[in-house]
DNA sequence: TCAGTCGTTGTGACCGGTCACATCGCTCGA
DNA sequence: TCGAGCGATGTGACCGGTCACAACGACTGA
C-alpha cells in the first residue's frame, strides 16, 4: 500500500493535496490574514486528513529562531529551586516554548560556560537562570551572554532581568507574626551567606525588628541542614532571654525543635519557632508558614 | 568594520576562507576518513578562526536526527525520581545529547498524551519515562509510542526497555540487616501500592522474611507521609509483638520515631528502624541506609 | 603504456519550512 | 471606461547543513 519507508508528510505533499501552493499552505500555518476562508478550510481539513505535524526544526532553521528555551540551574538546591524550576518548565510549555534544561552541579566557572555553550549549540531563543547562589549569578553575567535572559534570584541588586519570589517580605512577615505575638527576643539562623535568598530573609527578619524598634542581633549563620539547627537549639538552649526563634529554612527550624527538646525546653511553650518554605514534611511537625507563590506564568511571557 | 547584522559563520564562509568547498568541510566536521591531514588540518584552523559554531538545528534538518532526547517524569516524586531524573540528564549531556523536559502534574490520560506530542512536535530521537507509579507507565505504553524509548522502573514486567535501581534488592538487604540483629517480628509500612518503587520494596521485604523461614503478615500501606508513619508508630506501639519496622521511604521512617518517641517506645532500644533513600535529612536522624546507585550511564548510552 | 582502482575533492540537489517579490482578479473612483 | 489599489495566491530563492554522485589525479598491474 504506503510506500513502507513513512516519511512523514511536509508542507508540500499537503499544499499538492489540497490544490494550492505550498505557500499558501504555510500561510494558513501562520495564520496569515490575507487567505480567503474557503481556502483556509479546505488546507486545513487536508492537513487534518494527512495529518499533517509541521516540522518544529524546519521552521526553527528558517526564522532562526527555535522556540526553545534553557533553564539552567544547580543540583545543590534544597527546596525552593527545584519547585521554581518546574513552575517555568510548565508556565514556558503552556506560552508554545520548549525548553532545554541544564542542571550544573557545580557553581565552578568551567562548568556554567559548558552549560551556555550547549544551550548555545542548540540555538535557544532565551535563557532563564536559577540563581539561588550568588556565585552563580556573578559566573553567568561575567558570561555576559548575547541571549535574552531571566534570572530567577532574591539579589537586590537591579540588574533588570529579575523575577523572585519576594523572599525578604515573607521573612518580614514571619518576623512580624513573632513580634504579634509579643516576643521582643527573635533570633534567626540563616542560610549560608553567600545564598541569595538566605539574605534576603535577613534583610526582612532585620526589617521587621527594625520596623518594631527592636534591635537586632547578629543572625546565626546556618548551612540549611537540621543538623545545625539542632546545634543551635542546644546551644541556644542554654540562653534565657531567648523567645522565639525564625529558621532560614523547614530543615533548620526542624533541627532546632529536635534540639530544644533534648535541651528540656519546650515549643512553643518556652520558645516559639517558625520556619520557612512550607515543606511537605513540615506541616506535620509545627504549624505551617505559608510562601508567597509568585505568578510564574508571568515570567514565562517575560521571557519574550 | 564587520557589518552590522551579526550573521553566523556558516559552513560555506568556512569553505571559502579555507579555499575548500563547503562539502570538505562538512567532512571535516564529521571526522569522514579520507580526508589529507593539511587540508583537515587548514580547515580546522579556519574554523578556530572565524569561531564558527555548526548549527544544530541545521544538522537536525538534514540529519533528521535532533539528537536530543525527552525526559517525562512526574512532579510527585517525593526524593528518588528527581534524584534519578538529575542523573540522567547528566548523563545524556555527557552523551552528547541535548534534552527536553516534560514534567507532568498530573497522571492523567490527556497530560501524557500532550507531553507525547509536545515532544514529538520537537523531532526528538528518543523518550524516558521516569515511572513511579504503574499508572503511568500503562499511561505511556498505551500510547504506543513509534520512537524509540527507555522507562525508568521498578517493574518486574520484562517490558524490555527498562532501567532501573534495583529497589527490591535493596529493600531485602535492608530487611535482612534487621533479621540479622536478631529481629524475627519485622513490620514493613509501605508505601502507596499504585506506586512500582513500593511494591517493588514490599517484593524484597517478603523475599527476605522468606529467607529467613519468617511468616510475614501483611504490610501496613502508607502514603510516603511522614504524618502516616507517626500515626504508625502510635499504632504499634501498642503491640508487644513488634520488634523492628522497615519504612518504605525515609519520610515515613521519620514520621514513626515521632510516633514510638510520643507513646514511650525507645528507638532503637526497644524497637528497630530501618527507613529507604538515604535522603540528606535522615543522617541526621539514625544511621543512614545505603542506597544502591545506578549507573546512569549505562542508560544513557542505552538510549541510543 | 593504458585501463582500472582508490583516495581526495567538488557539484548540485535536498531536508521542510519561511521570506521577498511577482502575478492575477476584482473593486472602486475619476 | 480604465488604471490604481488591494486582497489572494503562486514562484523561486534561501536558511545551513548532509547526501549522492561526479571528477580528477596518482598509483598499480598487465
Amino acid at each position: 500500500m504506503e510506500p513502507h519507508k513513512a516519511k512523514a508528510t511536509n508542507i508540500r505533499d499537503v499544499a499538492r493535496a489540497a490544490g494550492v501552493s505550498h505557500q499558501t499552505v504555510s500561510r494558513v500555518l501562520n495564520d496569515h490574514p490575507n487567505i480567503s476562508a474557503s481556502t483556509r478550510a479546505r488546507v486545513e481539513a487536508t492537513m487534518e486528513r494527512l495529518s499533517y505535524r509541521p516540522s518544529r526544526v524546519a521552521q526553527a532553521l528558517a526564522t532562526s529562531r527555535s522556540r526553545t528555551i534553557g533553564i539552567i540551574s544547580t543540583d545543590n538546591g534544597r527546596y525552593g529551586p527545584p519547585k521554581t524550576q518546574r513552575a517555568i518548565e510548565a508556565a514556558a510549555r503552556d506560552a508554545g516554548y520548549f525548553l532545554s534544561t541544564v542542571t550544573l552541579a557545580s557553581v565552578v566557572d568551567r562548568s556554567m560556560q559548558a552549560a551556555l555553550r550547549h544551550l548555545g549549540d542548540q540555538g535557544i531563543d532565551g535563557i532563564v537562570l536559577i540563581a539561588p547562589q550568588a556565585a552563580m549569578l556573578d559566573e553567568f553575567m561575567k558570561s555576559s551572554p548575547d541571549i535574552p535572559y531571566v534570572t530567577v534570584d532574591s539579589a537586590d541588586r537591579g540588574t533588570g532581568h529579575t523575577v523572585a519570589i519576594d523572599q525578604e517580605e515573607g521573612a518580614r512577615l514571619a518576623t512580624q507574626h513573632l513580634i504579634d505575638l509579643g516576643h521582643r527576643d527573635i533570633v534567626h539562623i540563616s542560610g549560608p551567606s553567600d545564598w541569595l535568598d538566605s539574605t534576603a530573609r535577613v534583610r526582612g527578619w532585620r526589617a521587621a525588628l527594625a520596623g518594631a524598634g527592636i534591635e537586632a542581633c547578629d543572625p546565626l549563620i546556618g548551612d540549611w541542614s537540621p543538623r545545625r539547627g539542632y546545634e543551635a537549639g542546644l546551644a541556644l538552649a542554654q540562653s534565657v532571654d531567648v523567645s522565639a526563634v525564625f529558621a532560614s529554612n523547614d530543615q533548620m527550624a526542624l533541627g532546632l525543635l529536635r534540639g530544644f527538646h533534648s535541651a528540656g525546653v519546650r515549643v512553643p511553650g518556652d520558645v516559639s519557632v517558625v520556619g520557612f518554605d512550607d515543606i511537605p514534611e513540615s506541616e506535620y511537625f509545627w504549624p505551617p508558614l505559608t510562601t508567597v507563590r509568585p505568578d510564574y506564568s508571568e515570567l514565562g511571557r517575560r521571557c519574550m
